[in-house]
DNA sequence: CCAAAAGTGTTCGCTCTACACCCATGG
DNA sequence: CCATGGGTGTAGAGCGAACACTTTTGG
């Protein structure tokens, strides 16, 4: 007779967990947001913590980290790339976790809200709650990453929505670099990339002249400049 | 009574393999040259490969891929910097294994000679062996990660003994980019970056003037420039 | 008419690039 | 004395930084 339990998988060697966590930024008016979700098991005392979780033994990692964003936001064609490979054994005081850790870009038009009662929520980069494990330092090295790819990529346009103003344009670089860029002259290098074209629409946008809307030629390329 | 056998580790769902390669490059007359190991086991036909191998349970990421650059080089305080981890399913067709993979540059004049009959050998960058699974792709992005930041970083320093001369750095640039740099120019700015200064010795070379010889003010610093 | 963001050029200094000849040495 | 790599300066172009006022709109 045969006794049917849970399948048990027997290794000679002891295995770490691997896990994907994924860094979701977009870009609202209070500045960069990071998507976090409440823990559900009791031992994490139902904090704040960053999308991830196992990866199934052959599920490809980039497409693991892509199910969860899907999962999170409901999605598809998001800027997806990964960042680090967490590994300290003292990360997890139960057992020892492999994290890969990926990083997300939101286009701003597409930030879905969270109701009140769903797990997720935006926080500021700025505002982080307590989170667990070494997850606040992820973030930290996601956006460190973030903001060196700004002055050497066109990866900005990935927080975009399909149309924007130089104003929006403007706003990440400001956001994301912490620093304030003059107008003037960044409006003559952002047009000066050849990357992006007027479409010929304007936004009106309170007591004060319209906008001009622009569009980004290839909007899934990413490139190296300079 | 109990049985002793081997011990087994015994989980509810499926675990990858977790290990990690190290690209080990260094610079010689014939240019970048990368280390590869014989692969001991038949199933890889005794052909070569990345040094590297299984993570231990409780060993942290970085110091598991010292471990395998100290048993291959027998040197301590070489640089080290975690490149990309590898996960897609097909990889290897017997099981899944993740490969976290780090790169390492070895100073020219602690290169120790391989002997014929040792299991390592160094191979140009550009001439390698047949390669089991995507180790030619994790060499090839070891080799654009360097690239990249000899561009805005003094990481070319890591490739050159204590004591070298302007001629030496400018071939690391060379070797690298694959690509001629004008002396003068090369000089004026490798010297403006203020991170060398002269020994007040000198090398000679050949049937030609000596070299004055540099050295760097902070050998372990690896900072970003420009 | 007032408040508020959009839009627009010029000047200056610095950095990058192109380029050619003499120097010191070993054989 | 010759072959070989070491060492040096200058001029022009292009780029980044600083800087202030007019335009258009809603209320």
């Amino acid at each position: 007779m045969v006794t049917r339990t849970s399948p048990v998988h027997v290794y000679d060697r002891p295995r770490p967990v691997l896990t994907t966590d994924v860094v979701i930024f977009t870009l609202e008016q209070q500045g960069l947001q990071v998507l976090l979700t409440r823990r559900q098991d009791a031992y994490h005392d139902r904090g704040w913590a960053l999308p991830g979780g196992p990866v199934a033994v052959h599920e490809d990692l980039e497409h693991r980290a892509q199910r969860e964003l899907r999962s999170r936001t409901g999605l598809e064609g998001i800027y997806l790339e990964q960042l680090y490979t967490f590994g300290q054994p003292e990360r997890d005081p139960r057992e020892r976790i492999i994290t890969v850790a990926y990083f997300a870009l939101l286009p701003s038009d597409r930030l879905v809200p969270v109701a009140d009662d769903a797990p997720d929520a935006w926080f500021a980069v700025d505002a982080l709650p307590p989170l667990p494990m070494d997850q606040g330092e992820i973030i930290a090295v996601a956006r460190e990453r973030l903001a060196g790819k700004l002055a050497y990529s066109t990866i900005a346009f990935q927080l975009l929505p399909g149309e924007f103003t130089l104003g929006d344009l403007q706003e990440v670089y400001e956001a994301v670099l912490r620093e304030r860029q003059d107008k003037r002259n960044f409006r003559k290098w952002a047009l000066g990339l050849g990357r992006i074209e007027a479409t010929g629409r304007e936004r009106r946008n309170g007591a004060h002249r319209p906008a001009r809307l622009y569009r980004v030629r290839e909007p899934r390329a990413v490139e190296i400049i300079k």
